[in-house]
Formats: structure tokens, C-alpha cells, sequence
DNA sequence: AACAGCAATGATATGATATATCAGCAAGAT
DNA sequence: ATCTTGCTGATATATCATATCATTGCTGTT
């Protein structure tokens, strides 16, 4: 990723964070950049390690949970709960308005591409839940996948 | 669930094990059981504590992970990755073909229901996949909702 | 029945993920 | 300036999962 383009995104979180009334401190933002930069979906402890490793700091596991729920929050990183895993919204500097995100795993390289499904097809899904007598709360899909370099 | 029904789910597990060349022991049957009586799923650890209580056992959570892995490869139980427990599969005794499972779990009793959803949005779910250039290996999906009695 | 081979379980240790709680500190509001 | 609120530090503990080696017990063969 170009500093540039990282600039922009970091600068459109800041944004987000004046919206909600949230504080994007240096910490959270060294944090975001992090994950921003990674290829692949980091546990909290990767991301402490790294954060750590980085800076020269030693922050505990427990503030960077409390920080991924901060960013979390305000939908800057995503977590995926099939693989306990962390990855920064693809979507921060797009203007559009936020889609419930959809993530392709890739089972063997561990890379992921978070994805906007056709509405309809949310539709449908949300239907089929609707006959079964539920109600949809949240439709995040997480699908394991095998990526077009593994195959 | 009446006795008479349970017995028809462990002779039909038992059935598959032996198809399959696995062995349904009395310490497997007897988590298969408990897990086919438990209306909300449980982690290893529950199905642990459970069973030890049940029959006066000590068996370590160790051996419960065992079984439950062997349970899920002859898929009699289902693991849900975004809770961590395990469930019961629905169609054990159900003559038809095997589904992708898909669940519908409650946020608020954590209920579950397993469902198949129509093969056309499975189809659709593929496809749109296969656009974004990963190929889809396996599509369990867990869905977050609300029940009908807890809404 | 005795044995060999293999699958299942026991036992113990350790690693990985996540939350609870209380104390100290920093930034913005009055 | 001080007050309030939210952020971070520090420590402890809960919860989820795997590694490894020893032991038991079933199964098929002789």
C-alpha cells in the first residue's frame, strides 16, 4: 500500500472517529496503520506483538483487545469469528455507504477480500431465515474459500 | 425429545459409524446423546462438566475434544467457529441427502436451528464467489438472529 | 487362547484466546 | 483549577484448544 493512499484512509478513520465522538489516539491509530498494512487477518496477540515490536513499546494483550473493540466499534477492523481473527474494514475511504461486509477466506494462504454480496441475494437469505421464524440480525458471512493464487 | 425418538437417532448414528468403519463406543454415544438432548449448543468444556455429572465419570476435557472431533467427522455434530460450541446435527435420522448446514442461532436464548437454504441461493452464493475469483470450499453459514420466542 | 497391531482413552502439560477489575493518567468541559 | 469522563496500565483469571506420551482395550490372525 502507497503512504499516500494510507494517508487517506488514516485521515477518513479520523474523520469517522469527529463523527461518532470517538478519540482516534496515537495508540489506536498505530494500531489501525498495523493492521492496515498486514496481508492476512492477525490474532490480538499477533497485533501486540507486532505493535510492540514496532515501536519499541510494551503494551499488554489486554489494551490492544480494548482498542480492537474501539475500532471495531466504530467499523474501522472487522473481526472475523470463524478464525478469531482481526482484518481492517477494505472500505474505509470508500465513499459509498458501508455494506454488511462479506469475507472469502483463503484456507491456505490465510488471505481474505472482503466482499459486498448482490442485495438480493441478502434478501433472499433473509427470507429463508424469515420462513424458518427468525429474524436476521446480522448477516456477515464468513466462507471459506480457496484464493485464485492457491488453486 | 421422547425416548423412542432418541433411539432411533443413536441406531441411525450408529448405522453411519458403521458405514463409515468409525466406532460408536459407549463414551462417543454417550456425548452424541447428551449433545442430542441439550437445547442450546455447549462448549467442550460444558459437554465435559455434563457428562462427568450425568455418570459419575471424570473424564478430562481433553477426551471430550476427541470425541466431539470424532462426532463431527461423521458429522453427528456440527461445530459453530463463531461461538465455539458444538451442536447436535438436526438430520441424523432424516433419509434424505446430507446439506450444507446452516444455523440460525439466537442472540438471546443462543437457541440454534439448523436449516438448509434453497440451493439457488447457495448456487447464487457460489457464483458471486467465483466473480470475485475464489473458489468456495465449504458454505456453512452462521447466521446471528432473533427467534420467534424471543422477539 | 495367545498374540500383534491399531484405535481409543487417560494423564499431564502447555499454548492461545478472552474477560474482569481496579488503579492511574490525560484531555476536554465548566 | 478542578472536575468528569474516557483511555491505558497492570495484574489476575477464565475459557478454549492442542501436544505428547503412556495405558487400555478391541479386532483379526495364528
Amino acid at each position: 500500500m502507497k503512504e499516500q493512499q494510507l494517508n487517506k484512509i488514516l485521515g477518513k478513520a479520523q474523520d469517522i472517529c469527529n463523527h461518532s465522538g470517538g478519540r482516534l489516539t496515537s495508540k489506536r491509530k498505530g494500531i489501525l496503520e498495523l493492521m492496515l498494512l498486514s496481508n492476512v487477518p492477525l490474532s490480538a496477540y499477533e497485533v501486540t506483538d507486532k505493535y510492540n515490536k514496532n515501536t519499541g513499546s510494551s503494551m499488554a494483550a489486554m489494551s490492544v483487545y480494548r482498542i480492537l473493540d474501539f475500532l471495531e466499534t466504530e467499523q474501522l477492523v472487522h473481526k472475523l469469528s470463524s478464525t478469531n481473527k482481526y482484518v481492517a474494514c477494505s472500505h474505509i475511504a470508500c465513499s459509498h455507504t458501508h455494506e454488511i461486509p462479506q469475507f472469502l477466506i483463503c484456507g491456505k494462504c490465510q488471505s481474505v477480500k472482503e466482499i459486498a454480496i448482490a442485495k438480493r441475494i441478502a434478501d433472499e437469505l433473509e427470507q429463508e431465515v424469515a420462513n424458518a421464524g427468525y429474524k436476521l440480525v446480522n448477516s456477515q458471512l464468513e466462507l471459506q474459500c480457496i484464493c485464485e493464487k492457491c488453486s
